[in-house]
DNA sequence: TAGCGTTATTCTTTTAAAGGAATAACGATG
DNA sequence: CATCGTTATTCCTTTAAAAGAATAACGCTA
Protein backbone atom coordinates (compact mmCIF):
# COMPACT_ATOMS: atom_id res chain seq x y z
CA UNK A 1 0.00 0.00 0.00
CA UNK A 2 1.30 3.67 -0.57
CA UNK A 3 2.19 6.03 1.92
CA UNK A 4 -0.49 8.37 1.88
CA UNK A 5 -0.30 11.96 3.14
CA UNK A 6 -2.97 13.21 5.43
CA UNK A 7 -3.87 17.02 5.38
CA UNK A 8 -3.63 17.74 9.10
CA UNK A 9 -5.84 20.96 9.94
CA UNK A 10 -4.20 22.92 13.14
CA UNK A 11 -6.18 25.11 15.25
CA UNK A 12 -5.14 27.07 18.59
CA UNK A 13 -7.82 26.48 21.48
CA UNK A 14 -7.95 27.91 24.60
CA UNK A 15 -9.76 28.29 28.17
CA UNK A 16 -10.12 31.42 30.66
CA UNK A 17 -10.86 31.51 33.89
CA UNK A 18 -11.26 34.05 36.88
CA UNK A 19 -9.50 32.93 40.63
CA UNK A 20 -10.40 34.20 43.79
CA UNK A 21 -7.09 33.67 45.95
CA UNK A 22 -5.38 30.96 43.75
CA UNK A 23 -8.91 28.98 43.52
CA UNK A 24 -11.13 28.25 40.68
CA UNK A 25 -14.08 30.96 41.11
CA UNK A 26 -15.56 31.24 38.06
CA UNK A 27 -15.27 29.67 34.61
CA UNK A 28 -17.04 28.53 31.08
CA UNK A 29 -18.92 25.27 33.17
CA UNK A 30 -19.62 27.59 36.61
CA UNK A 31 -21.51 30.25 34.33
CA UNK A 32 -23.31 27.85 32.37
CA UNK A 33 -24.72 26.92 35.46
CA UNK A 34 -25.60 30.24 36.58
CA UNK A 35 -27.62 30.35 33.26
CA UNK A 36 -29.37 27.46 34.25
CA UNK A 37 -30.24 28.47 37.54
CA UNK A 38 -31.62 31.21 35.89
CA UNK A 39 -33.65 29.92 33.75
CA UNK A 40 -34.89 27.30 35.68
CA UNK A 41 -34.89 28.65 39.54
CA UNK A 42 -33.51 25.79 40.68
CA UNK A 43 -30.51 23.89 40.97
CA UNK A 44 -31.83 20.37 40.68
CA UNK A 45 -33.68 21.17 37.34
CA UNK A 46 -30.53 22.85 36.26
CA UNK A 47 -28.36 20.02 37.11
CA UNK A 48 -30.64 18.16 35.28
CA UNK A 49 -30.55 20.01 32.40
CA UNK A 50 -26.74 20.20 32.30
CA UNK A 51 -26.83 16.08 32.96
CA UNK A 52 -24.75 16.86 35.73
CA UNK A 53 -25.34 15.30 39.84
CA UNK A 54 -27.30 17.32 41.89
CA UNK A 55 -24.37 17.20 44.53
CA UNK A 56 -21.68 18.21 42.11
CA UNK A 57 -24.32 21.38 40.82
CA UNK A 58 -24.57 22.46 44.94
CA UNK A 59 -21.19 22.47 45.50
CA UNK A 60 -20.39 24.99 42.29
CA UNK A 61 -22.72 27.22 43.80
CA UNK A 62 -21.46 27.08 47.29
CA UNK A 63 -17.94 27.71 46.01
CA UNK A 64 -19.00 30.46 43.93
CA UNK A 65 -21.32 32.07 46.80
CA UNK A 66 -18.50 31.97 49.14
CA UNK A 67 -15.06 33.21 47.21
CA UNK A 68 -17.86 35.96 45.57
CA UNK A 69 -17.96 39.41 47.42
CA UNK A 70 -21.54 38.95 47.25
CA UNK A 71 -23.65 35.92 47.15
CA UNK A 72 -24.23 34.82 43.20
CA UNK A 73 -27.21 32.40 43.95
CA UNK A 74 -29.95 32.77 46.54
CA UNK A 75 -31.05 29.06 47.44
CA UNK A 76 -34.20 28.32 49.60
CA UNK A 77 -34.57 25.05 51.20
CA UNK A 78 -38.08 24.17 51.69
CA UNK A 79 -41.48 26.34 51.40
CA UNK A 80 -43.33 26.75 48.18
CA UNK A 81 -42.76 24.10 45.85
CA UNK A 82 -40.16 23.10 48.11
CA UNK A 83 -38.04 25.98 47.46
CA UNK A 84 -35.53 27.38 44.91
CA UNK A 85 -33.00 28.67 43.48
CA UNK A 86 -32.14 32.59 42.32
CA UNK A 87 -29.68 34.82 40.56
CA UNK A 88 -28.74 37.72 42.56
CA UNK A 89 -27.50 41.04 40.70
CA UNK A 90 -24.09 40.25 41.84
CA UNK A 91 -24.52 37.03 39.86
CA UNK A 92 -25.75 38.47 36.51
CA UNK A 93 -22.88 40.60 36.56
CA UNK A 94 -20.54 37.43 36.72
CA UNK A 95 -22.48 35.88 34.13
CA UNK A 96 -21.90 38.87 31.95
CA UNK A 97 -17.99 39.53 32.95
CA UNK A 98 -17.39 36.24 31.99
CA UNK A 99 -19.21 35.89 29.26
CA UNK A 100 -17.56 39.38 27.81
CA UNK A 101 -14.15 37.85 28.77
CA UNK A 102 -14.50 34.68 27.03
CA UNK A 103 -15.61 35.70 24.00
CA UNK A 104 -12.55 38.36 23.64
CA UNK A 105 -10.46 35.66 24.52
CA UNK A 106 -11.91 33.63 21.30
CA UNK A 107 -11.31 36.88 19.24
CA UNK A 108 -8.05 36.89 20.46
CA UNK A 109 -7.69 33.05 18.82
CA UNK A 110 -9.26 33.68 15.72
CA UNK A 111 -6.63 36.47 14.90
CA UNK A 112 -3.86 34.10 16.42
CA UNK A 113 -5.43 31.13 14.07
CA UNK A 114 -5.05 33.38 11.12
CA UNK A 115 -1.75 33.34 10.68
CA UNK A 116 -0.48 30.39 12.53
CA UNK A 117 2.29 28.73 11.18
CA UNK A 118 1.80 24.94 11.45
CA UNK B 1 -16.19 35.58 67.38
CA UNK B 2 -16.81 39.49 65.65
CA UNK B 3 -17.22 38.40 61.26
CA UNK B 4 -13.99 39.29 59.62
CA UNK B 5 -14.41 40.58 56.12
CA UNK B 6 -11.16 38.77 53.79
CA UNK B 7 -10.15 40.80 51.01
CA UNK B 8 -10.02 38.72 48.43
CA UNK B 9 -7.79 38.71 45.30
CA UNK B 10 -9.57 37.99 42.09
CA UNK B 11 -7.57 37.24 38.98
CA UNK B 12 -8.40 36.05 35.71
CA UNK B 13 -6.01 33.05 33.88
CA UNK B 14 -5.54 31.13 31.20
CA UNK B 15 -4.39 27.95 29.35
CA UNK B 16 -3.62 27.72 25.58
CA UNK B 17 -2.53 24.75 23.16
CA UNK B 18 -2.63 24.14 19.70
CA UNK B 19 -4.45 20.82 18.29
CA UNK B 20 -4.07 18.66 15.25
CA UNK B 21 -7.50 17.63 14.16
CA UNK B 22 -9.24 18.05 17.10
CA UNK B 23 -6.71 16.21 19.08
CA UNK B 24 -3.73 17.45 21.32
CA UNK B 25 -1.10 18.45 19.87
CA UNK B 26 1.39 21.25 21.53
CA UNK B 27 0.87 22.22 25.46
CA UNK B 28 3.06 23.87 27.82
CA UNK B 29 3.84 20.71 28.78
CA UNK B 30 4.81 19.24 25.68
CA UNK B 31 6.85 21.78 24.82
CA UNK B 32 8.55 21.63 28.33
CA UNK B 33 9.48 18.67 27.47
CA UNK B 34 10.96 19.28 23.84
CA UNK B 35 12.95 21.24 25.94
CA UNK B 36 14.17 19.14 28.22
CA UNK B 37 14.79 16.80 25.48
CA UNK B 38 16.64 18.93 23.80
CA UNK B 39 18.78 20.16 26.76
CA UNK B 40 19.73 16.58 27.48
CA UNK B 41 19.52 14.45 24.20
CA UNK B 42 17.48 12.06 26.35
CA UNK B 43 14.01 10.67 26.74
CA UNK B 44 14.54 9.39 29.53
CA UNK B 45 16.34 11.80 31.14
CA UNK B 46 13.69 14.70 29.98
CA UNK B 47 11.54 12.81 32.02
CA UNK B 48 13.62 12.60 34.92
CA UNK B 49 13.99 16.31 35.19
CA UNK B 50 10.44 16.77 34.65
CA UNK B 51 9.50 14.15 37.34
CA UNK B 52 7.70 12.59 34.84
CA UNK B 53 7.88 8.90 34.12
CA UNK B 54 9.27 7.50 30.84
CA UNK B 55 6.44 5.74 29.71
CA UNK B 56 4.22 9.38 29.63
CA UNK B 57 7.18 11.37 28.10
CA UNK B 58 7.36 8.71 25.30
CA UNK B 59 3.66 8.47 24.47
CA UNK B 60 3.89 12.54 24.53
CA UNK B 61 6.93 13.06 21.97
CA UNK B 62 4.88 9.86 20.06
CA UNK B 63 1.97 12.12 20.03
CA UNK B 64 3.82 15.07 18.65
CA UNK B 65 5.72 13.10 16.02
CA UNK B 66 2.80 11.38 14.70
CA UNK B 67 0.41 14.80 14.54
CA UNK B 68 3.35 16.50 13.36
CA UNK B 69 3.90 17.34 9.41
CA UNK B 70 7.71 16.35 10.00
CA UNK B 71 8.76 14.82 13.37
CA UNK B 72 10.06 17.11 16.37
CA UNK B 73 12.01 14.58 17.79
CA UNK B 74 14.49 12.05 16.39
CA UNK B 75 15.18 8.87 18.39
CA UNK B 76 17.49 6.43 18.15
CA UNK B 77 17.14 3.39 20.39
CA UNK B 78 20.72 1.54 21.00
CA UNK B 79 24.43 2.50 19.36
CA UNK B 80 26.39 4.78 21.14
CA UNK B 81 25.70 5.56 24.95
CA UNK B 82 22.38 3.55 24.51
CA UNK B 83 20.75 5.79 21.92
CA UNK B 84 19.11 8.98 22.52
CA UNK B 85 16.62 11.78 21.09
CA UNK B 86 17.40 14.97 19.62
CA UNK B 87 15.02 17.90 18.46
CA UNK B 88 14.74 18.67 14.81
CA UNK B 89 14.68 22.01 13.01
CA UNK B 90 10.57 21.47 13.01
CA UNK B 91 10.76 20.78 16.48
CA UNK B 92 12.66 24.12 17.26
CA UNK B 93 10.21 25.94 15.30
CA UNK B 94 6.82 24.06 17.16
CA UNK B 95 9.06 25.62 20.77
CA UNK B 96 8.94 29.13 19.48
CA UNK B 97 5.80 29.24 17.75
CA UNK B 98 3.99 28.20 20.82
CA UNK B 99 6.02 29.88 23.47
CA UNK B 100 5.75 33.19 21.50
CA UNK B 101 1.98 32.29 21.22
CA UNK B 102 1.68 31.86 25.36
CA UNK B 103 3.79 35.17 25.94
CA UNK B 104 1.53 36.86 23.59
CA UNK B 105 -2.11 35.16 26.03
CA UNK B 106 0.15 36.23 28.81
CA UNK B 107 0.41 39.70 27.46
CA UNK B 108 -3.48 39.34 26.71
CA UNK B 109 -4.54 38.13 30.53
CA UNK B 110 -2.32 40.82 31.94
CA UNK B 111 -4.27 43.60 29.85
CA UNK B 112 -7.84 42.37 30.63
CA UNK B 113 -6.81 41.47 34.50
CA UNK B 114 -6.04 45.28 34.87
CA UNK B 115 -9.72 46.41 34.08
CA UNK B 116 -11.20 43.27 35.79
CA UNK B 117 -14.68 44.34 37.72
CA UNK B 118 -14.89 42.19 40.53
C1' DT C 1 -49.78 17.95 60.82
C1' DA C 2 -49.14 15.29 56.55
C1' DG C 3 -47.50 16.13 51.93
C1' DC C 4 -44.68 18.17 48.60
C1' DG C 5 -40.37 19.28 46.08
C1' DT C 6 -36.68 21.51 46.96
C1' DT C 7 -31.94 22.21 49.32
C1' DA C 8 -28.31 19.98 52.18
C1' DT C 9 -25.20 16.18 53.48
C1' DT C 10 -23.02 11.78 53.96
C1' DC C 11 -21.66 7.37 52.40
C1' DT C 12 -20.59 3.93 49.02
C1' DT C 13 -19.63 2.52 44.44
C1' DT C 14 -17.90 3.09 39.99
C1' DT C 15 -14.88 4.82 36.61
C1' DA C 16 -10.87 6.98 34.70
C1' DA C 17 -6.22 8.62 34.93
C1' DA C 18 -1.68 8.32 36.57
C1' DG C 19 2.16 5.72 38.27
C1' DG C 20 5.30 1.99 38.76
C1' DA C 21 7.42 -2.31 37.62
C1' DA C 22 9.15 -5.42 34.54
C1' DT C 23 11.15 -6.73 30.29
C1' DA C 24 12.16 -6.83 25.37
C1' DA C 25 14.61 -4.59 21.57
C1' DC C 26 18.23 -1.98 19.83
C1' DG C 27 22.99 -1.08 18.06
C1' DA C 28 27.66 0.72 18.91
C1' DT C 29 31.63 -0.69 21.44
C1' DG C 30 35.38 -3.15 23.65
C1' DC D 1 29.58 -11.77 21.80
C1' DA D 2 28.84 -9.62 26.46
C1' DT D 3 27.98 -5.00 28.13
C1' DC D 4 25.78 -0.72 28.34
C1' DG D 5 22.14 2.81 28.53
C1' DT D 6 18.84 4.03 25.86
C1' DT D 7 14.15 3.45 23.43
C1' DA D 8 9.87 0.59 23.18
C1' DT D 9 5.96 -1.98 25.18
C1' DT D 10 3.02 -4.46 28.25
C1' DC D 11 0.92 -5.37 32.57
C1' DC D 12 -0.56 -4.46 37.18
C1' DT D 13 -1.27 -1.34 41.03
C1' DT D 14 -2.41 2.82 43.00
C1' DT D 15 -4.71 7.05 43.26
C1' DA D 16 -8.05 10.53 42.28
C1' DA D 17 -12.27 12.08 40.37
C1' DA D 18 -16.91 11.42 39.23
C1' DA D 19 -21.26 9.29 39.90
C1' DG D 20 -24.95 7.42 42.46
C1' DA D 21 -27.76 6.25 46.35
C1' DA D 22 -29.81 7.30 50.45
C1' DT D 23 -31.64 10.34 53.76
C1' DA D 24 -32.15 14.48 56.59
C1' DA D 25 -33.76 19.23 56.82
C1' DC D 26 -36.61 22.84 55.39
C1' DG D 27 -40.89 25.67 55.18
C1' DC D 28 -45.09 26.66 52.67
C1' DT D 29 -49.65 24.70 51.85
C1' DA D 30 -53.97 22.46 52.31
Amino acid sequence: MAKTSKKQTYRIRGRIWIESNNEAFLGSGRVELLEKVKEYGSISKAAKAMKMSYRQAWELIDSMNSKAKNPLVIKQSGGKNGGGASITEAGEEAISTFKNLREEMFQFLEMKNKNLKV
